[in-house]
DNA sequence: CGAATCGTTGAACTGTTTCAACGCTAGTGG
DNA sequence: CCACTAGCGTTGAAACAGTTCAACGATTCG
C-alpha cells in the first residue's frame, strides 16, 4: 500500500516498474477501482497542494519498484528542471484520461454487458500502449492481471455478474481465455454488439 | 455549441462569465453530463496537443462571454508567461476532480437514491465554493440551473426516477426546491442516508 | 393556437443484485 | 504430508429496483 485516501498527501511516488491499483472506496465497504498505472505514471498528484488528503488509494499489484519523493524536494527540482513540470503535466492528463473514461462508461452504458465490454476495451487499449481509438477487427490479446472482482469494481458491477458476462462472451466467441492472457477476437464486433 | 465531441481540437476556450455544459454522447444516442464549467475555467485543453479531437463537447447554459483562443497563440503565450502554465494546470486539476467525482458516485453507489445525493451533494460543493469535503449539518442553498434530465444524465438515472426520487427527499424533508432555486436542508443526513 | 419542453405519476417488464452453494487451486500451519 | 483456510470462478433461484412505455398537466415560445 503506497497510500490511502484520507491521509495527507506528502510525496509523490513515481513508478519506474511493475503496476499499481489506484482505488476509492465508500463508507458502505464499496471499493472502485479507477485505473492501474504503470511505469512512468507519477501517483500522488494531490501532493503537489500543501495540506490536502489523498482521495484515493494506491496499491501495488505486482512486485514494483518506485521512487517516492517528498513535495519540498519534487517541487524545488520542478522549479530548476522545467522539463518536470511538462512531465507531470503529462501525468495529471494521463488520470485525468482515465477518471474521464471510467465515468463515461459507466454513465453512458445501460447495460452490465456494456459497461464490460467498454471496459475491457479501454483495458485492451491502454494496455496495448497504441491506444488507437478506433475499434478494429482485429483481436488485441493482453495480460488480464485482474480478477473479476477487479473488473467489477472498474466496470461498477458484482463479481457475478462479471462471471456470467465473461462465459456469455466466451460463448459468443467475442472473447478467449487462457491463464492470465485475454484475446478479444473481434473488439468492434464486442463494441458494436454491447454499446 | 462551442465544440463538438469527435472535432478537430485546435482552439482553448476561457470563460470569462456564464456557464457551460460539458458532456459526452454514445452511438445509442445517450447522453452524460460530465460537468458545468464556470468563469475561469479553461475548455478544449485537448487542443494543447496537436491532431487531437475533442472527446467531449461544450454548449453554453446560459449567455456566456468565452474567449477562444487558437492554440498557437496559446502557447505562445504560455511560453513567454509562465503564469499562464501554472493557470492551465490548475484548470486541468479542476477538469480531473470533476472527472473523478463523476466516475466514483457512479461507481461507488449501487441505489438510485445514492447517486443522486451524492450528484446533488458534489454540485453544491462545486456551487457553494467553499467546497468543504466535510458533510455539513447547515443546510445549502444554491441556484439549479439544471433540469432534471440533465441531473439525470450526470447520475446515471432516466429522467423519471430523478423527478420520483427528488418527490422523495422533498418529503423527507431532505430538500426544498422553490423556483430554480434547491436547498439541502441536511447534506450530513442526506449522505448518511443514501451512501 | 399549436409545438415543445419540463415535471409528474402509474404499471409492467427486465435485468442485476443478492443470497447460497459448490468445485478448484494455492498457501499455511500443525 | 495432510487438513484447513482463503481466494477465485461458476451457477441457480428469488427478490428487487430502475427502466421503459404511456399518459397527463403546466409552462413557455414562436
Amino acid at each position: 500500500m503506497l497510500f490511502h485516501e484520507g491521509l495527507p498527501a506528502d510525496h509523490l511516488h513515481v513508478i519506474c516498474t511493475g503496476r499499481v491499483k489506484v482505488t476509492a472506496s465508500s463508507s458502505n465497504g464499496r471499493l472502485f477501482l479507477l485505473r492501474v498505472a504503470g511505469p512512468g505514471d507519477i501517483l500522488g498528484l494531490a501532493a503537489l497542494d500543501e495540506h490536502t488528503l489523498h482521495r484515493v488509494s494506491a496499491e501495488t499489484l505486482s512486485s514494483c519498484t518506485i521512487k517516492s519523493i517528498p513535495r519540498a524536494d519534487f517541487i524545488r527540482v520542478m522549479k530548476t528542471n522545467p522539463e518536470l513540470s511538462l512531465i507531470t503535466a503529462l501525468a495529471l492528463s494521463r488520470e485525468y484520461q482515465s477518471a474521464f473514461l471510467s465515468a463515461r462508461r459507466l454513465a453512458l452504458h445501460t447495460s452490465a454487458a456494456g459497461k464490460l465490454a467498454s471496459t475491457l476495451l479501454d483495458w485492451a487499449r491502454a494496455d496495448d500502449g497504441s491506444d488507437c481509438p478506433s475499434p478494429t477487427n482485429l483481436p488485441i490479446s493482453f495480460l488480464m492481471q485482474l480478477s473479476q472482482e477487479d473488473l467489477g469494481s472498474m466496470a461498477g458491477l458484482s463479481r457475478e455478474t462479471v462471471s456470467r458476462l465473461l462465459t456469455r462472451f466466451r460463448r459468443e466467441g467475442l472473447v478467449d481465455q487462457s491463464d492470465d492472457r485475454m484475446t478479444l477476437n473481434n473488439p468492434g464486433r464486442l463494441e458494436a454488439r454491447y454499446r
